[in-house]
DNA sequence: AGTACCACCTGACGGC
DNA sequence: TGCCGTCAGGTGGTAC
């Protein structure tokens, strides 16, 4: 799941449950998990501590601690988050649990185990290091269209890319140039003012959507891709044909019919 | 700089 | 039933 929208709801879900709970206990279950940090320090740094705040930028999630000490959440494919206190509810795969004083804890949950979990010192710095683009929720028009016009290749790769813009993701991408009635191999270079406004505005109606559905599929609008991504489904916008394809060797859908390059 | 491929992991599903 | 290939909403490295 985890792109800007799923995490974006999960920092809430982090803000209504474990923001301002003692930290009794750090159990790291996989410390293959763990990056940047020793699993001893992970362990023991939190310990006493409570969660200040949550900052969100692109698909990584931050937890204050301290005044100079975050944790990092990155949630891969199949990461998520479970606050809970009836031990029958722990999550399948939890890989990193904080116990709190209340008895409850949250795990992080982690399937495939393809994302990470780190200790920062400094917010920006990390974001700096780790070739993060400006978030997408963040971001201004006229900067959007600045990059954009510094950017080259297939428009489906460069919303890909997180050190161009963060946050998007396979799905996301997807959905806003199925709006855009944008191919998604269709060049970077070939697009008019008109689209990159269309774009723009499409990317933020689409994630704020996503957000506000809570990134609950049944509840997304009829005229989304998303819950149509098969191929030979029928368009829900023009009726038309969901074609299959890979992009950059990741599966990308959209409809033959209203989604035609550029050139 | 962009692209293509492999690797990291686990699990679900369809075909034989 | 069991084995096997393929696929999955992410990212990092490497080679062209």
């Amino acid at each position: 799941m985890p792109e800007l929208p799923d995490v974006e709801v999960f920092r809430r879900y982090f803000n209504s449950t474990a923001l301002h709970q003692k930290i009794e206990r750090v159990e790291v279950r996989k410390e293959k998990m763990l990056s940047g940090v020793s699993p001893d320090r992970f362990r023991h740094e939190p310990v006493g501590k409570e969660f200040l705040e949550t900052a969100r930028h692109g698909k990584h999630l931050f937890a204050r601690l301290d005044s100079h000490l975050w944790v990092m959440l990155h949630f891969g494919m199949t990461g998520k988050l479970q606050y809970y206190k009836n031990p029958d509810e722990e999550p399948a795969h939890a890989r990193v649990l904080f116990h709190f004083d209340n008895g409850y804890q949250l795990a992080y949950d982690n399937m495939r185990m393809l994302g990470k979990v780190s200790l920062v010192e400094d917010y920006d710095q990390y974001i700096r290091e780790n070739g993060l683009g400006p978030d997408a929720l963040s971001l201004e028009y006229n900067d959007f269209a600045n990059l954009l016009s510094q950017k080259r290749g297939m428009i489906k790769s460069a919303f890909m890319d997180q050190s161009f813009i963060a946050g998007l993701g396979n799905i996301y991408v997807d959905e806003i140039l199925f709006h855009c009635d944008i191919h998604p191999k269709s060049q970077v270079s070939d697009l008019s003012d008109d689209l990159r406004q269309k774009l723009f505005d499409t990317m933020n109606q689409v994630l704020e959507t996503a957000i506000d559905r809570q990134v609950n599929v049944e509840q997304f609008p009829d005229d989304y891709l998303l819950g149509h991504r098969e191929p030979d489904a029928e368009c829900p916008k023009c009726g038309g044909t969901i074609q299959k394809i890979k992009v950059s060797s990741r599966s990308t859908y959209f409809c033959e019919q209203h989604q035609k390059k550029i050139s």
